[in-house]
RNA sequence: GCGGGCGUAGCUCAGCUGGUAGAGCCCCGGAUUGUGAUUCCGGCCGUCGCGGGUUCGAAUCCCGUCGCUCGCCCCA
């Protein structure tokens, strides 16, 4: 491969052969997002860097360290957004959408991240998010478990791991990270060269050590859950049996802590254990300062994304696979004068029957392969026009899924004929 | 940013201790003139990631470099 252009590390093709099981995925969270009456919404892949500072935190890893950030020819700072939260809490302060309004809304897209790519992990990947703005209460928040645990059931998902937490307000989380900072100031001796880093920015992500020397200390620390302010407590009780009423398992992590700044109260996370370090497949929480942090009013918000590439790896990795297909059919040309008429003769099908995929052979080729390639072309039925054929002004009709003779059919009988045998299972 | 593994035909890979490369799949054609997925025969496809070094000679050894991959960090 010498001289070949090669993609961007990290940032890669979706070949025809993966694009069956994404299309699922995006269209299973579409028809649900729709009959939970969310609302699409779409914004720029690129925002001013500033947006992202603001709003994920600047001493978190994707601002001090992931973003793709660059300057344009006009000398602003723009960066590709490493999240889809930001922009449209900005979209929907700028575009007046959060004046005393509540809206539910969803949107999809590719998101950049500068990191070094690995199994689930890759510099260009794409979420499927969903947020709620001016929902104060708990009943939303359990409404996002219900919409993802639901999409799981759509997608033949099964296994996921449901963990949540509750982070509080700024103001008790500021008090619980003073508790959390003299206990690991006791043991400061025990805290490796990571954690130390995190107990000055961000003592709370220490709690997030996979280091096992660290394990039995951190669970000795603090927990956050015991430290809650009133409102948040009972807001995260109710969360907690609006869950059971419905039926949805889940387990309370105290250390379950967000790597952006946003978020309070609720936080939530979905985990599998088929795949490689990166488990967590959705995830997502409160974020009721960030509004209001970014110059709208303040208005409480919830949202949670989805990571498709992780999410559609698990379902390979457990054999899930997109639904067939509309049945289809197949179209051999044998011969020059077969070619001319037999393109007619498949528009004419394709007026009558615009349900069924009809593919015709292009590219000449023997007998032999084009009956080949029917074959391989997952079509139940091949169309067959020959010389004879033309002749006759028929085509004959071969099942290719089935056993069953082979029939011939005059062109203006082909679509009640064809539409007949393709809406029977088996073709015949 | 830091570690481990790997880079040979479009794909999956074989090539032991150095003698200028093979298989399967795919694709194309054929096995009495037009009937697929099996079988048989034939054909197409390679700057052995790239650059340098050692050597009479390197895919095979050494160095560098790039890429991929898994993990750390972090996160979807």
């Amino acid at each position: 491969m010498g001289g070949a252009l090669q993609a961007v590390r990290g940032m890669n093709d979706l070949l025809p052969g993966q694009l069956p099981l994404w299309q699922f995925v995006e269209q299973q969270a579409r028809e649900l997002f729709a009959a939970y009456g969310y609302q699409e919404f779409r914004v720029p892949l690129v925002e001013h860097a500033e947006l992202f500072q603001r709003s994920i935190g600047e001493h978190t890893d994707i601002v001090e360290k992931e973003m793709y950030t660059f300057e344009d020819r006009g000398g602003d700072r723009l960066s590709l957004r490493p999240e889809a939260t930001a922009g449209l809490v900005r979209a929907a302060i700028e575009n007046g959408l959060l004046h005393n309004q509540k809206h539910r809304l969803w949107t999809a897209g590719p998101m950049f991240r500068h990191e070094r790519p690995q199994q689930g992990r890759y510099r260009q990947f794409h979420q499927i998010d969903c947020e709620a703005f001016g929902y104060e209460g708990p009943d939303v928040d359990a409404e996002m478990i219900l919409m993802s645990a639901r999409l799981w059931r759509r997608l033949g998902i099964g296994g996921l791991r449901l963990r949540i937490n509750s982070l509080g307000t700024p103001e008790s989380r500021r008090m619980y990270r003073g508790r959390l900072v003299e206990y690991f100031g006791r043991h400061r001796t025990l805290l490796d060269a990571d954690s130390l880093r995190r107990l000055e920015g961000n003592p709370l992500r220490i709690l997030d050590s996979k280091n096992p020397a660290l394990a039995e200390m951190i669970a000795g620390a603090p927990a956050i859950t015991d430290h809650l302010d009133d409102g948040s407590r009972v807001h995260f009780e109710r969360f907690q049996e609006l869950l059971a009423g419905c039926g949805i398992a889940f387990t309370i992590d105290p250390r379950l802590v967000r790597g952006l700044d946003y978020y309070s109260r609720t936080v939530f996370e979905w985990t599998t254990t088929a795949l490689g370090a990166q488990d967590a497949v959705c995830s997502g929480g409160r974020y009721d300062g960030l509004v209001a942090q970014l110059g709208g009013g303040a208005t409480p918000a919830i949202g949670w994304a989805l990571g498709v590439e992780r999410l559609v790896s698990l379902m390979q990795a457990t054999g899930i696979a997109a639904p067939a297909g509309p049945p289809g059919l197949y179209v051999v040309l044998a011969g020059d004068r077969a070619v001319r008429e037999g393109l007619a003769v498949a528009e004419r099908l394709r007026d009558a029957l615009p349900g069924i995929v009809i593919e015709v052979n292009l590219g000449g080729g023997s007998f032999k392969s084009q009956l080949r390639r029917a074959d391989r072309s997952q079509a139940r039925l091949a169309l067959i026009i020959g010389d004879d054929e033309v002749a006759r002004r028929t085509a004959a009709i071969k099942s290719l899924r089935a056993e069953a003779a082979q029939q011939e059919c005059a062109w203006e009988d082909l679509p009640a004929r064809i539409g007949s045998l393709l809406r029977n299972e088996d073709g015949r």
